[in-house]
DNA sequence: AGAATAGTGTCTTTAAGACAATATTGG
DNA sequence: CCAATATTGTCTTAAAGACACTATTCT
């Protein structure tokens, strides 16, 4: 262990700055979309170092003159990599070690955003190389990721998962117009596992959470009511959870 | 507004450090303990300026050299404050913006500790004047707390709040032994609400997370049953709430 | 015996689970 | 009509709410 030098000086905006040395502060959101009947997250591939080359969560460092706050760094990084401005989005936890990033001491915020597929600008393949979706297989994804990105990631989706069992999450993944077929579809790929068509529709228009639109969805068979969203802003909390 | 001065040359462990300017770093530990039938708090009087003489929550900044992970760092000033060791700790959330504190953008990582006020070894006045505990009145407290913590007590008491009526949470408030009699009363406290003690104790015994001792509590009418915890490591969740 | 507190019995209510049954479309 | 999917009926089950009742101690 070699001593830590205390020559830093810094600017700050008052005279008795104790900070000698700080850890390098991070935000970084886990983006979570349904696509193909998968639960898939998006992954961003690095270009500097460390870990160049290695995929890893959309994210970066706080910055003071752009952030106002921690949400805003969130949302701004989103807004990069999406298009999308104002999705369902929740601060999940932050993760702060001096090991998990090869630069030293960091701190790493994480937020995680669910997001509708139809309303993200940026497509992997359409002018940006440097992301991509990846399928989530029971709480993981087959590539390795940067830093400690493994574990947030997979300790996201258990409390997403977990929270499904109680809430209407799931709607965040809806276009604005929706089946109660669909709905249940994208909770049982969440939760992986079936669940009762009636005790699902009960539960969901007993909460009053969504309306009937005067549309039918059309397919090959019976046409289904469509839905819409009452209330987008907060998701509703069941008072009691699936079975699990 | 004056524009920022990029002259901070940082003694970082690594050559290409992109980080002109980084927030300042805080754990901050809601500490909560029944004290005479109420929720408390602890608070500490700050001793350094900004808000010097003004009380906060227990905190302080990351210090990189001691800490490992942020949670050894709430560890640490529990432990500083309190003497305990094991408490029950769980990290709630973080705030972070430019305004928070005076002297710039800082992070503040939140966690809240349940503590039987028996194993507190620093009592106020007991050597410590710059500690206290301060009653929690529906969600606020009297004291005007420094920086933003009176917001962040408060939606950490809302926490704590919801959890209960989901949790076995309250029972990180009890001495070793404890009567059902006395949890109850612990729930009632929190959630500041009578429960019925037939459905209350349903519930609990039902949830398998207790085992009767040998002993009995002795008071001045029927003694009650001594219980103790059967797994102390992680809370119960239920699988309805309580009304609410 | 009577006050006080500990603890139980049991009926009602609520919402989920199970699963059979019906409804509406296209071919 | 038939296949396929959407939607409903209804019985069972699990656990909470309500509230009356019994049990055990001390004075």
């Amino acid at each position: 262990m070699q001593k830590i030098e205390k020559k830093q000086s810094t600017s700050s905006n008052t005279s008795d700055d104790v900070f000698e040395k700080k850890p390098n502060t991070f935000v970084d959101v886990v983006i979570f979309s349904i696509i193909d009947n998968n639960l898939h997250v998006m992954l961003a591939k690095r270009s500097i170092e460390p870990c160049i080359n290695q995929w890893s969560l959309i994210g970066g460092y706080i910055d003071i003159e752009k952030d106002a706050n921690i949400e805003d760094c969130a949302k701004r990084k989103l807004y990069e990599k999406t298009g999308v401005k104002t999705p369902y989005l929740e601060q999940f936890c932050t993760f702060g070690s001096k090991n998990r990033d090869p630069r030293g001491w960091s701190i790493s915020v994480i937020y995680f955003a669910l997001i509708p597929q139809e309303k993200i600008k940026t497509q992997p393949g359409n002018g940006a190389s440097d992301i991509k979706w990846e399928k989530i297989t029971s709480d993981k994804i087959k590539e390795k990721l940067a830093f400690d990105h493994n574990v947030i990631l997979s300790s996201c989706v258990k409390r997403l998962r977990n929270k499904v069992l109680y809430s209407s999450l799931p709607v965040y993944f809806m276009k604005n117009k929706f089946t109660l077929v669909e709905l249940q579809k994208v909770y049982e790929i969440i939760l992986d596992k079936e669940i009762d068509t009636k005790s699902f529709r009960r539960r969901i228009l007993n909460a009053d959470i969504i309306k009937k639109t005067n549309e039918m969805a059309y397919g090959t068979t019976r046409p289904a009511q469509l839905y819409q969203l009452k209330n987008s802003e907060i998701p509703y909390f069941f008072m009691r959870t699936l079975e699990g």
